[in-house]
DNA sequence: GATAATAAGTTCTAACTAGAATAGTCTTCA
DNA sequence: TGAAGACTATTCTAGTTAGAACTTATTATC
């Protein structure tokens, strides 16, 4: 957003849209810092996501791995076709439920999860740990409270 | 990511997992807020930020409207194309150096400034204002932390 | 049991996204 | 002046995104 405003341009100078651009910025900062890494392995951000998600799991099925993913299911029908072409997912159909359909990780799956999630907890600690963890606390605390008003 | 690691399981206990958690989950809460505000004016998120941006300017180059607004620049030639379609924007190259392309407001843009730019704001400080000052003063400070560390 | 309402995924559209490759346009400096 | 290099934006590709319309399966109600 506009940082050029005049004074007499109330609505630009709001404190809270620092607030905004801090959140836009931190975030992306983040983001392509993860992505980045994450597509050394030859993934999206997305698959990694949805392979992180099922790790240590038996299986999720599309609602419930969208909602932990923040992937709208509509998008993750997608992701999970470009994963199962990958052969690192399958899906399979419950006999006692045939709306639901469960995603799970192939063997194939579960190593690439086994190799590359400690990889990318390690590449995010790294970064992580330059900050002060008191600091963070309160940051998560913010964060949620920024959250339950919206 | 997933939330239902064993004990045993070293790289899901960091706690700095849950500020990531927290932060994805803060920054989507507010976007969805924002541009479902946005689309009512037939705007979507990238569209408004130029608009934005642009507003009280005399015109910026893809480079400055790229930085400001978050848009790389691939996406922007795009996102511009789209509002010169809907005539809210224009592009001009300036004589004295014919690799830049200055985009400015229309008229029409400009109206479209003026009427969506305040109200937006107005639909933002409506949540904002549930929040504690200085809280989201804290909360600025530690994001502009976390987004050094990356 | 038939019908209506609900639930769960998929498909479709328009747009955004990053990144790589490309095409003009300056600038430098030899 | 002329070639090499740097700068700026566009084009291209594969993927993600939200939302709406749609299909199929289950559940509720009568």
């Amino acid at each position: 957003m506009s940082a050029d405003s005049t004074p007499t341009d109330r609505s630009a100078n709001e404190s809270f849209l620092l607030v905004v651009r801090e959140l836009a910025r931190a975030y992306q900062a983040f983001s392509a810092y993860s992505e980045a890494h994450v597509r050394q392995f030859d993934l999206t951000p997305a698959q990694f996501d949805v392979i992180a998600t099922l790790g240590n799991t038996n299986g999720l099925c599309m609602g419930d791995l969208g909602e932990k993913t923040l992937i709208t299911k509509g998008t993750l029908t997608g992701v999970i076709d470009r994963l199962i072409q990958k052969q690192l997912v399958c899906r399979e159909t419950p006999a006692d439920n045939r709306r639901n359909v469960i995603v799970q990780l192939t063997p194939e799956g579960q190593q690439v999860f086994d190799r590359v999630f400690p990889a990318h907890i390690a590449h995010l600690k790294d970064r992580f740990d330059k900050l002060d963890p008191a600091e963070l606390e309160l940051l998560k605390v913010l964060l949620g409270r920024l959250r339950q008003a919206f």
